[in-house]
DNA sequence: CGAGCCTTTGATTATGGTCAAGCGCTGTGG
DNA sequence: CCACAGCGCTTGACCATAATCAAAGGCTCG
């Protein structure tokens, strides 16, 4: 199940983006080291299930997953969606067992970082330590825009800054901004959002009459970036934020 | 107006809930070096601003403070509670600049740790490093809870839940869980839990009319934390978090 | 003692949720 | 390759929760 790579970060096309950002070349080929990758997750797999025991942090190579925490009474709640670059697990560190479950959207291939060496590195390397401080303290920006989102805003807005946000995170990562697919359901946009699937289908159908957008089943266009941030209502502080 | 003190952390009452939890005595008296103490902000006052450059981490020694982000349409955002022992800036280390402003709630003293100083500091004592990962992963799960909370509970389930996380950190605190003064208006709950002054305030006397809490101005008592938990909904996953 | 803010309470409204039904992909098996 | 099953999405009708608007009472602090 685990495999070792010898050549990873060095050639990897994400290493703008991931664990890798600011590390001087001499020092890259120690993440290298410790990096193992895994066999690609098919749709719907589980990466790692909320309650189990934190080893490893995970970036994402390649797909997209929803991280998904669910309470004692059944409800479930689609706290992010992690896209290529994006790390999974920090929020594990703290309990030592991931708070929420990592479900793959679609085929989905992931780095594992095993955390023993993730703090050694810290230790050694003082931009790799600055680095993950970083990461972490965007998260919990990030959380902060997320609170506004669910605690001031509209379903309108909602789903217009969150579809904002998508697109700001494709262009991070060097892809067409104003065409692409969405890798999850209409249910799974309106968990992330506190909002219905109903809801969300009605806005859609909406954003889609005024030519604001283009949508066929997972397919979208943004036609009109301007009047969709409109229908945001406010600029986004950090939009290119892990939605 | 910043003070240096010679003997702050070995003998502070918040030793145990603060930064210096798991350090060694002989690591602790590097922190003393560092923390610089200020006079007590009055209530109303700004300990950092929104967009301020970020210089250093915040321990609360006591009274409390609000963190708010206001949007460029004016509407506010409460995003969290700090009460003594509570760490404060950790979402500026990312962009350099404080993403809320934090606002004194009454009369409150906090402890400012330059930050370059703890870098350095967790890059030389492995515990300490530890525990700033662990302290900011707290509170990425913490958040996660928070999505939840606003994300899926009825107003009622959220006023319950958020008194019940101010009861656990009284506990955590050696304060008596049950019997509080609530340091915060009943519009600044309101906001903090996406809902309106006027919907809190019907809640609290219902709340009151059942027997389950008594409530004048902001002394508060529990007089049924059981029914109180019921109204909850669902138990708490990680209670004594930073509400 | 008075001004202003915080809080409470009531009446009404609106946003989004719920319930229900039908359509249309998609993928699987015959 | 086509048919069918099942899930995902859409749309409509109705409803409920909490927001809004409004007014009055009660602290707190100067």
């Amino acid at each position: 199940m685990t495999l070792r790579s010898t050549q990873a970060c060095q050639h990897c096309t994400l290493r703008q983006l991931c664990l890798p950002v600011g590390l001087p070349q001499e020092e890259l080929w120690q993440l290298d080291e410790i990096v193992q990758q895994r066999r690609p997750l098919p749709k719907g797999t589980t990466l790692f299930a909320m309650g189990a025991p934190f080893e490893a942090l995970y970036a994402v190579r390649t797909g997209a997953l929803k991280t998904v925490l669910v309470s004692n009474d059944g409800t479930e709640q689609i706290t992010g969606f992690a896209l290529a670059g994006d790390l999974l697990g920090l929020d594990a560190i703290h309990s030592g067992k991931h708070p929420v479950s990592a479900v793959a959207l679609e085929s989905t291939s992931v780095c594992a970082v095993p955390y023993s060496h993730v703090d050694e590195l810290a230790g050694r390397l003082p931009t790799f330590r600055q680095h993950m401080m970083s990461v972490m303290s965007q998260e919990l920006a990030h959380d902060e825009d997320l609170h506004v989102l669910l605690g001031q805003r509209s379903a309108e807005q909602r789903l217009a800054t969150f579809l904002i946000a998508l697109s700001e995170r494709h262009r991070a990562r060097g892809l067409a901004p104003h065409h692409f697919s969405l890798p999850m359901s209409r249910a799974d946009i309106a968990n992330h959002l506190g909002l219905t699937q109903e809801t969300i289908s009605r806005l859609f159908t909406q954003l889609r009459n005024q030519g604001v957008i283009n949508l066929h089943t997972r397919d979208l266009q943004i036609l009109e970036p301007d009047r969709l941030r409109n229908s945001a209502g406010v600029t986004i502080t950090s939009a290119a934020s892990s939605a």
